[in-house]
DNA sequence: AATGAATGAGACTTCATTCAT
DNA sequence: CATGAATGAAGTCTCATTCAT
């Protein structure tokens, strides 16, 4: 298994924040720091209401009551809704990134068994972020829902995804511990797949067991395929 | 890759219909076919709509004035907007079951070059599914976002198809031509996540190559592995 | 107690009617029977739906569910739903007054001994008719509520009842058995005030001790008045 | 005649408040007493409304159009249109009560004529009240169509002032200044009865000389009786 | 800057009535 | 003559957004 999300310029730029935020020498006045700290409780609130009830069954007197901040309020810091739903994703991708860390890079092996022991490793990691707080995926999957414009955003993030993980591939054939004939983006998407594909399992049922079973059976197929030799 | 969607008996029970079908000695009568040919009608309309502008940005409006009819007609036919989601949804899983057909049986291959062949005419057969008509993925991606329950649906569908993969699987285990110690049931989840990827892949790239490379990429991931030898 | 409703002239004129019956010498047709049929059935069916869930919660087609007829055919009956429920009430109040009859005339007594028997008569009469059908004063009470016009039919058919107790008492005053200085309009009023507020008390309670008390109660404020002798 | 409607208690438990009333030390603010204006507005605009047109034929609309307030206003302060009818209801009940007012008790007279006197002064502010806003029992009476439920407590509403007539009657006949064997609780029903009936002659002629002579009618009767001595 | 009262577009749904079969 | 499929006016209610305080 491979890593992705390195960094965050691979996905679709993000889009038009409402405030500006001016770095100035100085740093942030106290206005401005409280200003953003008002923001991220903001963004934390929608996170949590969007993935527990629902983009369209989350009002914005919702994301506000549960901050105990007036629904008015809400709007000076974000535009509108669609505005918010497309910060909260911003922050989840930029989170999920945060978390896989550049520890992993696809150029840190060069043997087989190095790779295979990192992608235990980044695979462990993902599982973490997806199965400790099953919110996540659920807001994704939840999020393809909302309208045409945010379905390809989704998708463009699974795809976004290959790159990275193909990045690994490439290291891997560069180095011989990986089979010359790859063809290694369309393998690169395969291996993404088997990994959305137990995200999506581990949101009917999260146990660890399942969730360890699933990730050895993606690594079996993965060195070695399913026939017998 | 293995086949799914084997018999409709595996997923949960269509809901309850609307318009009870008396199968008569002498036939439907002609306006009983009439009945079922508005519902039909009603159902693709409905169809159209939702993949195409969403669940929640549809209104009954809009499939009543796709077909010329009233939208008070639409209510004789279904009795709300989740009954007519549920029943395009059903709709469609009943297509994708039809289409792949019974000619995919578990037993009917003992070699693993049988195997491969019947992979990859399923495979063939999927992708045509899908990539002829991108609506449906489209469809089933947003139905996930409807709401709790349709999410749940979603995700018990894809659950749903691991036991039809695991079949296959588990066919070939018996026969020797798979592997012995195979984790049948999480490599059919894993081989159903390779798919799935595929799918939303086609979502983004619907060209017939890409297709056929990921195909291809899959299969060997498959059979191979993609370590070195 | 005094006698009401003698003859149906007092009331407002029935409404306009749909069918015009034409007697004609040979009598009426066997066709024309049937019609007549089908539209007693209606109004009974109306009767009822209208008693039992009220006027607005009652749709044509429970009218005609109830028939098992199709609800188009009622439209060949009747005008429209106003016109049934007016129809309805004629018949009630024709019921009623054929119910008590012509026996009772103001004129048949002459003492006051005769005057409280008939009293008793008549109002016996009229607990059976409201109280062994709860359904015909439901009906009435609710038919208030339908909207201006029925509400003040209501009014009218409820003032239409004091000129034929007055002409029960105008009779006992010009024999004598009844005070000479009795305010004959008025207070036929009151007694037809009591008598309604006996019936609404059945609608709550109508049991029938519970009614004989009542209407003891009403004869013994009639012949002696409340105060102490 | 006798008193109704001595305290509220006696009646059907007031439904549940959309706003809860907090009695700060500081008194309600600006804004809690504009808010309490507007609800009552909007009540009494409901009144108007529902009194002229009756409940089915009123829309929300119709009361927000009479306030030239938005519709969705309305929903601010009243659940939904049950909720204000019912509202409506209640405070056209406390208006009766409080109208009447506590100088009337049962235990304030003692002597027949005392009473007499007594009764005529709540006798005419009961015909002050019906008859300055005929409006009043015109909806009493329509409610009664608009469902089971309000059917049954517009009943309930009649039957509940029984027991306060009732106090008034065992009262004297405590006091010996009614009849010993009076059936205390048969005889308030009917001359509620009485009541009941002048208030409905009063919506078809509210002439005060007609009221006049229907109150003394009533009280003719219930003193003296209508049988010659 | 924060608030929440007001707003009205817009969605769903019902049902009396019409009319082609 | 009977039928019931079709219709759309009308009504209820929600909620994202604005704006005066």
């Amino acid at each position: 298994m491979a890593c992705q999300f390195r960094n965050v310029s691979s996905f679709p730029a993000p889009c038009n924040r409402l405030v500006t935020v001016t770095t100035v020498e100085a740093g942030p006045s106290r206005l401005e720091r409280r200003k953003a700290e008002t923001r991220r409780e903001i963004i934390d609130a929608a996170f949590t209401c969007f993935a527990e009830q629902g983009y369209h069954a989350t009002g914005i007197a919702d994301i506000a009551a549960r901050l105990g901040i007036g629904h008015g309020t809400f709007y000076r810091y974000f535009e509108n809704k669609r505005d918010i739903v497309e910060h909260v994703i911003d922050d989840l991708v930029e989170r999920i990134v945060a978390t896989l860390g550049a520890e992993n890079a696809p150029d840190a092996v060069s043997t087989l068994d190095d790779y295979r022991a990192q992608s235990e490793r980044i695979g462990a990691g993902l599982a973490r972020i997806f199965s400790e707080d099953p919110r996540v995926p659920q807001l994704l999957l939840s999020a393809a829902g909302i309208d045409d414009a945010m379905r390809e955003r989704m998708l463009d993030l699974f795809a976004a995804t290959a790159p990275l993980t193909a990045a690994y591939l490439e290291h891997g054939v560069h180095h011989g511990y990986l089979r010359a004939d790859l063809d290694v983006e369309s393998t690169a998407q395969a291996i993404n797949g088997m990994i959305l594909g137990s995200v999506l399992a581990a949101l009917r049922d999260p146990s660890p067991e399942r969730q360890a079973r699933l990730s050895a059976a993606i690594r079996a197929v993965m060195y070695d395929g399913i026939a017998a030799r």
